[in-house]
Parts: structure tokens; C-alpha cells; sequence
DNA sequence: AAAGTGCAAGAAATCGATTTCGTCAAGCAC
DNA sequence: GTGCTTGACGAAATCGATTTCTTGCACTTT
């Protein structure tokens, strides 16, 4: 790996003069010719590390998700990633599995290797977002926000719940239950609290019991769907809080030998993509990848030095398909 | 951020020795609770932007995946990235989109950024190793080969290939086809050489046409098996090279009106969980985690200093369940 | 012609750690 | 007691770029 001095050995110029060639400042058009010739003769990179530590910072953006295996964040990284490819940034990819422990791990990590900035949606309320926050670093949060004053990313969530349990409302279905996530988490909570507006302004019937919480996954949604088909008077329709737990509620369904066009689901976030699935399933498609995009652009922004206030930008779901007739 | 010079300072001792508190280098006790309490006290971490640019490495992997958004790549990331944890390294995770030039691209950043090594699934055969190689880099190739001489994880495809047309054909099917990804990948060719042995050596009927080439996309195996169908004798059972291409192929069904217990499909790869598929679907199930993880083992034992001679680790794939008689 | 202005470009400081080199003192052998 | 080894530890060099400080030269300006 070529060196600024080899360069600058080569082309008979001081490194200050490459440096300057590289970095758009004042070189006599003859120099910069001698410079870029050596450079390209001796197939010169500048080195990042050394970049890095002189300017302290780099051209990496830290993503924090709760899991990479999740379709709905894999979209959302891929959102960040073409963004911040444009502006020749890298991303780096972490995953903290909701654990408040390795989420503090990593942000440690983003600001030992003077990250640029962090994108993260946060395992719990107690993030501590101090020490990147002390090195002036940009945050922004994305899907869930936190006490913390940073810009944000969120989906309307209260509205898609709205959405997805006025669709099943529409639908026909009456006794419509609730899969939601664990509670006091933000992002879930106001899901469900869209369920409860509709459900009490339509007096759909709702017992005891309708409300399941459960934790994001598939098991989670199918122990829950299994509790809620045992009650003693069964819903016949539910709004799950996310993909996940939809899809063990299909299969909790199906175990129990229910036909799934007799039982209303509308999921918040999209099934993964295999066939076009029961027709009374209502799917609010969240936009991932658009979220980590917005993301994306506004972390750019603030490292580019933008001062603007505090900003949170709220993206409306889209029903999937339109409300059907029973 | 405090410095090694604020705590040496604070700790009465020089920087050096703060060094090699940190380095578990000799330092007397005493000392070592001095400049232990003044770390302490001052929240000092370690800049790994100045350690990285003196030791001319750092503790990050290089992961370039064609496409993260399919979940078998993602299930491998996930493992690369359990196993690079486990030793306090972190993953750069990087999408090729199978572009050569973008391949390139990053493996000039992952040189120009000092990571310590490469784990990739190289867009093409011509993948220029070059750079990080002259740098004495380790790399490792998953899934896909190379001609570079460096370390390889992949699965025994053709095996694998195998294993899924013997399925469909104890199942009873005698007309199977084969969607096969684009020619030239080394590794679908070997998946489709596997399906190739087995229709030949159980003398099912084969025709013109019974193979396809797709890329590797959901919609490209629905056009393949749209075309399978349109043959003049279709087949009755099909073997997909990549789990993408099978959700195509089994749209394609759908959209045709054939009831898919009818129709036997053998997928390489799994299809994402949703509920159980139809009896007649077998799927081969890749261990993408595992490989994931069995790379970055490699890689960082290669970091570590490893210079056994070049490895290239098999791993076998599995039915997802036994074959069925129809 | 003397003094002032502007600009290209070299010299040297800087970022923060690691590491080599050298010093000093303690411990030990003869 | 002299000489030699050994270990702790400080001083200073080093990694490779960026950036500030300076210098020197050309060109105005009065």
C-alpha cells in the first residue's frame, strides 16, 4: 500500500502538496498532473485509518437493530444502505437482540471507531446515548424513539392500527382480539391502542382476555393465538403488532384445524412473500426500507452540519389490499 | 474522550505505561491500580482509530453478500456475525447486488480501512482479490467459490442436488425439471449437474426445455415455471435451484390453477416460515448459519496467525423432511 | 524603488495509540 | 565489590494522513 510520501517522493513534491491534490485545495495544474501521475503509477489509496485519526471522524454509519433476521429490519437496512452508498458512506450492522447490554456494547463500539453516526432502534426506554452523544456524534432513531433528545423515524403506528382493525371491522368480523407486543414498548403500545379506539367506537364485543401481549416472535404469536382460541368465547378475528407473531397466529390457526378464510388476521407489517395468502388476511404494509432511507438521509445531513431543530418524521402505512366483504 | 496521555497524567506515570496496562504488558501492581483508577475515573476507552493505524489492523470482518434481503444470506450474516462477537470483532455487512463493480468497490474500502479480513460470495469468477490480498489479508469464500487461492465454507451443492431430485422421484414423479440459476455460477451449476445425475441414471423422461435458466430472483423463477408449463408435455415436478426462485416457481402454480399437491417441487434452500407447504414440496435445507459461522471461525483463525495450508470445508446439506410416497 | 498583497508549496505539528530503545536499580554470581 | 542479568518504566519514534505555520517569489501599488 502506497503512502502520501511515496507519492510525493515519486512526483518530487512535499506530502503536504499530495494531501492538497487529493483534497480539492490551491495546486498548480503542473503539480497536480506530477501528483496524480505517481499516484496512479503506484496505485495509491489514501489510508482511511490515518485520515480517520487526523480528522476524527470516518465515513461510517453504525445501524442498530434488534434483529437482522427480521424482514422488516432487513428492509430497513437495506433502505440505509443504498442511501448511504450514495454519499459514499459504509454501514456497519449490528445486531443487539433487544438486549439493553449488547446495544450499550455497540454504541461504545460506534464511538471508539469514530463512527460518524448511529441509526438505531432502541431495545428499551434506558438507552444511554451519552457517550456518543458527548463526542457530538448524530443519532437518530428509527421505528421506536427514545426519551433522549435525537431526530426520529417512525411509522404512524397508531393509525395503522386503526387501519388495520377498521379493515376487519369492515370486513364482517365482530369479536375482534389483539396480539400485541410486550407491553411498554412504545411502538407496539400505540398499535394497539388504535385497536382499542376502534373496537370501542365501532362496540365491536371485547372480553377479558382479548388482549394478549407477547413477546416479538413467531412463538410468542402462536401461544398467544393458542390462549386466545381457549377462551370461552373465542374471538373470530385479530390484529397481531407485527409480522412475527402473525405468522405464529396463522399457524396456531391452522393447527387447531380452523379453515383461515373463516378467521379475520390483519397484520401490522407484511407476511414474507410466498403465496398470495387467505383472503381474510389484511396486511398494513409498513415502509422499511423508505424508513431506513429517511433515516439514512437525515443522519447525512446532520453529520454534513445541518443545525436545524430536533425533527420527527412520521410515515403513514399503507393497507395492503383494500378492506374486503366477507 | 479521555486520551492515554490524561490518564497517564492523572495516574502519575508515563503513556506508555498505560499502554501496557492495557496490552498485559509487565507493569507492578501498584501502578496497574493507579492507571486502572485513573482510567476509571475518567472514562477512558482506548481510540481504536490511532491503535488501528499503529497496528496496521483492526478488529473488523469484511462480510460482501450479493443480497441481504434474502434470508438465506441473512441467516448466514447472522452467523458470521455470532462468531466474530464471540471475539470482540465486529461485521462490515455489505451488498454486492452480484455487481462486480460494487464488489470491487468494497473490497478497496475493506483494504483501504485496514479490516482484517474478507469473507465473501463473490459476484463472479473474476472477483479481483488483488488488493487485499498484496496486503496479506485473509479472506474466505462462502457459498461460491473462487480461482484466488484463498479459504473456502461451501455447501456440497451437487449433493444437495441430488438429494432433491431423489426425493421427487421416490415421491413418484417421473417428469421432473430443473430451474437452475444463471449459467456459469459454479454454484447452481453444481445443483443442477446433481439434478442432471439423477434424471439420468432413474431414466425419467426428460425433454428439450426441462431446464431452465433464471436468475436468481423470485421473478424469475416464476417466468421458468411458466415456461415449464407452457411446454408441450410439461413436467410434473420441478427442482429450483435457490429458495427465491421457488417462491416464483410455486406463484407460478398458484396462478395457473394447478393444486400444488399435484405437482412436485424440490427446493435448494428454505422457504420462509410461514405455515406448513404442501406435502408435495421438499425442501433441502442449507445450513446458511452454520456456514456463516464455520467462515468466520476460518477467517479469524487465519487473523490469529493460522498458516495451515489452503482449506476448503464441505458442509452437507439436509432434507427438510423424509421423501413421501405419493 | 520600497512597501504591501497574494498565492503556491515546503516544514513541521498534530491526531492517540503502540513499541523500540535506553536507563536505572535490584538481584545474583564469582 | 565488580560485573552481568533482569525487570519496570520513561523518552521518543512511529503509523499516514491533514493542517497550520512559514517561506519565497511574483506582482501591485504609491
Amino acid at each position: 500500500m502506497a503512502t502520501i510520501y511515496e507519492v510525493a517522493a515519486l512526483a518530487g513534491v512535499s506530502p503536504a502538496t499530495v494531501s492538497r491534490v487529493f483534497n480539492g485545495n490551491t495546486v498548480s495544474e503542473e503539480k497536480q498532473r506530477l501528483v496524480r501521475d505517481a499516484a496512479q503509477k503506484l496505485g495509491f489509496t489514501p489510508n482511511k485509518t490515518a485520515r480517520r485519526l487526523r480528522k476524527q471522524s470516518s465515513e461510517i454509519i453504525c445501524l442498530l437493530v434488534p434483529d437482522i433476521e427480521n424482514p422488516f429490519f432487513t428492509a430497513l437496512a437495506r433502505g440505509v444502505e443504498d442511501r448511504a452508498q450514495e454519499s459514499g458512506f459504509s454501514v456497519v450492522l449490528c445486531n443487539t437482540d433487544d438486549d439493553p447490554a449488547k446495544e450499550l456494547r455497540y454504541l461504545q463500539i460506534a464511538a471508539s471507531e469514530q463512527m460518524a453516526g448511529v441509526i438505531l432502534s432502541p431495545a428499551s426506554d434506558e438507552v444511554d446515548l451519552g457517550a456518543i452523544a458527548s463526542l457530538g456524534r448524530p443519532v437518530v432513531a428509527v421505528d421506536r424513539t427514545t426519551p433522549y433528545p435525537v431526530d426520529a423515524v417512525k411509522i404512524d403506528n397508531r393509525a395503522a392500527g386503526i387501519a388495520a382493525t377498521t379493515a376487519l371491522v369492515e370486513a364482517g368480523f365482530r369479536r375482534i382480539a389483539c396480539i400485541a407486543g410486550p407491553a411498554g414498548i412504545e411502538e407496539t403500545e400505540d398499535r394497539y391502542l388504535g385497536w382499542k379506539q376502534v373496537v370501542t367506537a365501532r362496540k365491536t364485543l371485547v372480553r377479558d382476555g382479548f388482549l394478549q401481549h407477547a413477546d416479538f416472535r413467531v412463538e410468542g404469536g402462536r401461544a398467544a393465538m393458542k390462549a386466545l382460541l381457549d377462551l370461552v368465547q373465542p374471538p373470530d378475528a385479530v390484529v397481531t403488532t407485527n409480522n412475527l407473531m402473525a405468522i405464529g397466529a396463522l399457524q396456531a390457526l391452522h393447527e387447531t384445524g380452523i379453515d383461515p378464510e373463516d378467521f379475520g388476521v390483519a397484520v401490522l407489517g407484511e407476511l414474507p412473500y410466498l403465496l398470495p395468502p387467505p383472503v381474510s388476511v389484511v396486511q398494513v404494509r409498513l415502509p422499511a426500507r423508505h424508513l431506513g432511507r429517511t433515516a439514512a438521509s437525515m443522519l447525512l445531513e446532520r453529520i454534513g452540519g445541518d443545525t436545524q431543530p430536533l425533527r420527527t418524521v412520521v410515515l403513514r402505512a399503507e393497507i395492503a389490499r383494500p378492506p374486503l366483504s366477507l
